[in-house]
DNA sequence: ATAGTATTCCAGAGATCACTGGAATACAGG
DNA sequence: CCTGTATTCCAGTGATCTCTGGAATACTAT
C-alpha cells in the first residue's frame, strides 16, 4: 500500500468518526448517554424520536465504535464507548461556541444569561469540596445520580427540590450541578434556592467533565449522611456504569 | 422561545460543525492548513483535487467558521480559523485512533513501526531545548517552515536533508519534527540519519501541537546561526500567519 | 483594452442519508 | 406453548452531498 492508500484511509477513518456527529439527533444520544446508560426505548422517548430511527441512529453510532453495548433480558442498554467521546463532543462545542455566533448568542441568553453570579468551575469545586465547607447537589434525575455522581454530591432532582429543601443547612453554601455547560436544570435549581435565602451556585460543568478532569465520581443509590440509614448500598469509586438496581 | 427550540438549535450547530469534518477531503484540507496557510490552488495541488471541487469544499469550510480566508492580488489564502480547530481535529483522531481497529493499525505499521526508538513528546523537547543540548530540524517544506516552526529548529526539507548534513554536527543529539503525529517525513528523515551514525529521534507532535502547548513558535525564513548572514530576517513569536515574502 | 490566471458560481448526475412503516427476531412471564 | 414487549431488519421516498464541467467574476500584466 503506497502513501496515498495509507493516507486515505486514515483521512476515511476521520471523516467517518466525524460523521457520526454530524447529526443533530445523534449529538443529543451522545449528550444524554454521556450521563449514563440508557435503554432504547428511555432514549427514545427523552428525545422525542420514533424507536425505529433511534435504534438505527444507535447502530451507526455503534459502527463508528462511539457507543457500546449491554444486554440485559429484552433491554439493550448502550454507552458511551470511551471518554475519549466525551473530549470529542466537548471540542465541537468549544470551536461552535467560538465561531458560530448563534451558539454564543443562545448560550448566553438562555443558560449563563440567566445566572446572575459566576458559575464555580470544577477545580474549585474541588478544593472546596476537600475542606468540606460546602453542600453539593445533583438536580438531574434520580437514575442519572445513581448512574455516576460527583463524590459526596446530595441526589436532589430538580421535581424534588421543594420536598428536599428541609434536608439543606442554609449555613453553608450549596453548589448545584446538571447534566454539563449547556444544561440548564442547575440554573433553575440556582433560581429557586436563592429565593429561599440559600447562598448557592452552580457548577460550570457536569459529570463527565469532571470524571475527565480526573476527579473522585461514585455510582450507586444516595449515602445519606444521617445515622443508621437503610439506603446505605453500593458504592464504587470513579466508575459511570450504573449497577443494576 | 422554549427549551425544545434551544436545544434544537445548539445540537444543530454541533451537528453542522462535525459536518464540515465528515469528509476525507476536508479533514485533508485542514490537516494541511494546520500548517499554515496556503491558496487554493496549493490545495487542490497537494490533495489532488480539482480546483472546482477544491473550491467548494473550502467554501463549507469557511461557512462552518472553521477556515478564514485572506485575499492577495488575485490570490486567495486560506487558513484556520481557530487553534480550537486543531484540537477539534485531534479529538476526532484520538478516539478514531483508540476505537478503530484499522486507524492504530495503519498508525503503527506505517508511522511508529518504522521508527524503532521511541518518539519524544514536546515537553520533553522543550526541556531539552532550554538546556541547549540538542538540535532540532524541520523537515517539512521550506513554506511549511516558514510560515511557523518551532522556535530554534533549523529548516531541512526532507529533499535537501543530504546538502545540508554538513551543517549538523554529529556530537549533538538530534530531533526531527514534521507535520504531525500521522506525518511520515520526520520517520523517513530519522531513517536516513541514522543510517550516517547521527544520534537522531524524532518528535510525536507537530507544530500546531507544539503551539497549543504553548510553546515558543517562530515565523519567517531561518535565522542561520553563522555570523553576519544576510539571512537573518523577520522573526516573530507565537504567531503562526505567514508574512509575504 | 486584451490576454491570462485564480477563484467562484451554477446546474446536473450519481451516491448517500434520514425518516417511515411493516415485518422479523429475541426474550420474559404466564 | 403463547402473548406481549423491546429491539432490529428491510424497503421505499424525499432530501442532501460530492464531484464534474461550463460559465462568470476578479485581478494582473502587457
Amino acid at each position: 500500500m503506497d502513501h496515498r492508500a495509507v493516507k486515505d484511509r486514515l483521512y476515511g477513518a476521520w471523516a467517518d468518526t466525524a460523521k457520526a456527529l454530524a447529526s443533530p439527533k445523534r449529538v443529543e444520544l451522545l449528550d444524554l448517554l454521556a450521563q449514563g446508560e440508557r435503554s432504547v426505548e428511555a432514549l427514545a422517548r427523552e428525545t422525542g424520536l420514533t424507536i425505529n430511527n433511534t435504534s438505527s441512529h444507535l447502530a451507526l453510532l455503534k459502527a463508528a465504535r462511539l457507543v457500546e453495548t449491554r444486554k440485559e433480558a429484552q433491554f439493550v442498554f448502550y454507552r458511551l464507548a470511551d471518554d475519549s467521546v466525551v473530549d470529542l463532543l466537548r471540542g465541537v462545542q468549544a470551536v461552535a461556541r467560538r465561531r458560530l455566533h448563534e451558539v454564543d448568542y443562545l448560550a448566553r441568553t438562555y443558560l449563563e444569561g440567566r445566572d446572575p453570579l459566576e458559575p464555580v468551575d470544577a477545580a474549585e469545586l474541588r478544593r472546596r469540596l476537600k475542606t468540606g465547607e460546602v453542600t453539593v447537589i445533583d438536580v438531574r434525575p434520580a437514575l442519572e445520580y445513581e448512574a455516576g455522581h460527583i463524590a459526596g454530591a446530595l441526589s436532589v432532582p430538580l421535581e424534588h427540590l421543594d420536598e428536599r429543601l428541609p434536608d439543606l443547612p442554609k449555613s453553608r453554601p450549596v453548589v448545584a450541578y446538571c447534566r454539563g455547560p449547556y444544561c440548564v436544570y442547575a440554573i433553575e435549581a440556582v433560581e429557586r434556592l436563592r429565593e429561599r435565602g440559600f447562598k448557592v451556585r452552580r457548577l460550570a460543568e457536569g459529570v463527565p467533565d469532571w470524571r475527565r478532569a480526573g476527579y473522585p465520581v461514585a455510582a450507586g443509590a444516595e449515602l445519606t449522611l444521617r445515622a443508621g440509614s437503610a439506603a446505605r448500598r453500593r458504592h464504587s469509586s470513579n466508575s459511570q456504569r450504573r449497577r443494576t438496581p
